[in-house]
This record gives structure tokens, C-alpha cells and sequence, in this order.
DNA sequence: TTGGTTATTGCAAATGATTTGCAATAAGAA
DNA sequence: TTCTTATTGCAAATCATTTGCAATAACCAA
């Protein structure tokens, strides 16, 4: 099942002018298997112990290349603002947005229409276009609201 | 008028144990009269036009300290997410959101109910606790549009 | 007003995630 | 298979921000 999403990945390099090649189809196979937001170090360290001639500047090259063709996102979050974390595209629907609890720095994600009304909103009162919208939340996931009640 | 705003933050800043010395002072007037979200080198280089002996680390270390003390809000925008940028709490209300344009890089400030909203949601369908929100708006300000029309 | 305590400063060096130059390698078109 | 050139590995560079340390200056108490 990975497999199809590699494939597509791989048709979709071709398509944009890449190659695929076997440290691009190893990140990939990581990004997509890592649930939670990885950074390009985490990335390296899970590939890297099956092929340790991986190098960190091909992760991040990699990464970089994938994001400006638009098959990987990229994040930050306020609590570590140089640390740059990924998100495969192909499986993940288009907007969505994260909550980062401040203790076990879990990121859900998750999904409204008010953002496009806040959008409209906007371009009422500034006129102006707007094109996309970073959203994040931060506070206590609700186990670890649970935890800190004791 | 100025001025009103420095003798309250010296105040704040006694109650919280610091002190008040000639650098802070400058760096916070220069971070009141900079409409617009200084970075720490801004603010370095608008003290250092008549106080050539402030150093660069200075203006770090008030900023942080200020931020932490909560006098002084920060931000990082999507297109330079290494530069941070500052924003005194004392004359501007509580939570407001920005808009960036992508073109001239101005950032605008607004403000909506719905981000509550979208925090009442979220907890409604995750429960857990929303602390904060980060909402940023990317596209092109009414004049750049009407600019990228011609 | 004067000390004495210690928060704050200036300077230089360290950090750390990310990028870059370059020569070597390998993907994919012919 | 061969040729072109995109991609890699390696080492060094970036660059905003932080930190250690000795010198300085705010402020509290006498």
C-alpha cells in the first residue's frame, strides 16, 4: 500500500523533470511511514539504519526539491522555531491545520470551514487576495489535561 | 506621549525584579516607534545611529528577557522563518492575528471572534485545552494587487 | 550619599539547523 | 551501451541567535 503512494511519487518526479533514485524512494518511504510530523534529522536516523551511506545534506536536498514541487509540506511550530518538520502530501487531503500540546508536543491535526470565513473576512475589511493561511493551536491534548489533574 | 509607555514598562520591569538601564530604555523606544515588527537587527541599527557602543547581543537579551516577562510579543512569517520579530504587548491589545504580503512584506494586523471559535471547536471535537492560537494570513495587500493587475 | 550586591552589559566565541561548492556517481533518454 | 546532466556525499560555509566571562552600573539598605 506504501508502495502505490511511491509509485505515484515516483510518476510524479518523472513528470516534474526529476529522477528517482534510491535515497529519494528511502526518504520518501520514511516520510510516509512516520505518522507525526518528522524533521529532516528523524528522517536521516530511520533511513540511515538500513543504509548508513545516506547523507543528511541529500535528506534535507530532498525534502527541499519535494517541497517546491509541492509534494511535501513543511511546518514550524513556536515552541522550537528553527526545527523545520515535514508532511508527505500525496496522502493528506489539502488545508489542514495543527494543535501542538505543549507537553507530549503531539500534532493533531484537524479540519474547518471557519478559516476560509475568516479569509473572506479579511479581504472584506483589507480588500487585498489571500492566498493561504497557517493555523496552529497550542495548549494541553486532552490526555495530557487528564494527567495534570491529579 | 512616548514616553508615558517607557515609564510603564520601568515600572513593570521593577515589579518583576529587573532593572532599568539606558540600553533597555532605547531598545524599547525604538521597538515602540517601529510601526512594524522590528526585527532584533532593526532595532539594533535604529540605537546604534546614536548609541554606537549597544551591542547586537544587548538587543538579543532584552528581547528575550521583555518576551519572557510578557512586555513584548514575537512572531516568525513563513517566508523567513529564521528572522524573528518583535512586537511591544504594552500599547497593542491581546490577541491579534497578522496578514502578510508577499510582495512588499507588509504585515498587517486584524482581528477576529471566529479564532475563538475554531478553539471552542477543536476542543468540542478533541477535548484537551487551547492555550493559544497563532493565525497567519498569506497573499497580496490591496495595493500590490492592484499593482500585479496593470 | 555611599557602599555593596548582583543584574546587566560588551565582547568573542559557540551553536545548530540548514545550505552550498565541488568532484564523483548514477538515472534515464537516445 | 553511451551520453548527458540530475543527484549524491563530503566538507565547509551560513547566519540568526545564544552563551561564558570579566567589567560595569542599577538599585536597595545603611
Amino acid at each position: 500500500m506504501q508502495f502505490d503512494l511511491i509509485d505515484t511519487a515516483e510518476a510524479q518526479i518523472h513528470a516534474l523533470g526529476g529522477r528517482m533514485t534510491s535515497q529519494r524512494r528511502m526518504i520518501l518511504r520514511a516520510l510516509i511511514e512516520c505518522a507525526d510530523h518528522p524533521t529532516a534529522e528523524d528522517i536521516y536516523q530511520k533511513v540511515k539504519e538500513k543504509n548508513p551511506a545516506l547523507n543528511l545534506s541529500t535528506v534535507y536536498r530532498t525534502l527541499r526539491w519535494l517541497e517546491e514541487h509541492g509534494l511535501v509540506n513543511s511546518r514550524r511550530f513556536d515552541d522550537e522555531p528553527r526545527l523545520e518538520r515535514f508532511d508527505p502530501v500525496v496522502q493528506k487531503g489539502e488545508d489542514h491545520f495543527h494543535f501542538r500540546c505543549r507537553m507530549c508536543n503531539q500534532i493533531i491535526e484537524f479540519d474547518t470551514p471557519l478559516v476560509n470565513t475568516i479569509k473572506a473576512e479579511f479581504v472584506d475589511c483589507f480588500s487585498g487576495y489571500v492566498e493561504s493561511a497557517n493555523l496552529i493551536l497550542y495548549g494541553l491534548c486532552s490526555e495530557c489535561l487528564n494527567n495534570s489533574k491529579e
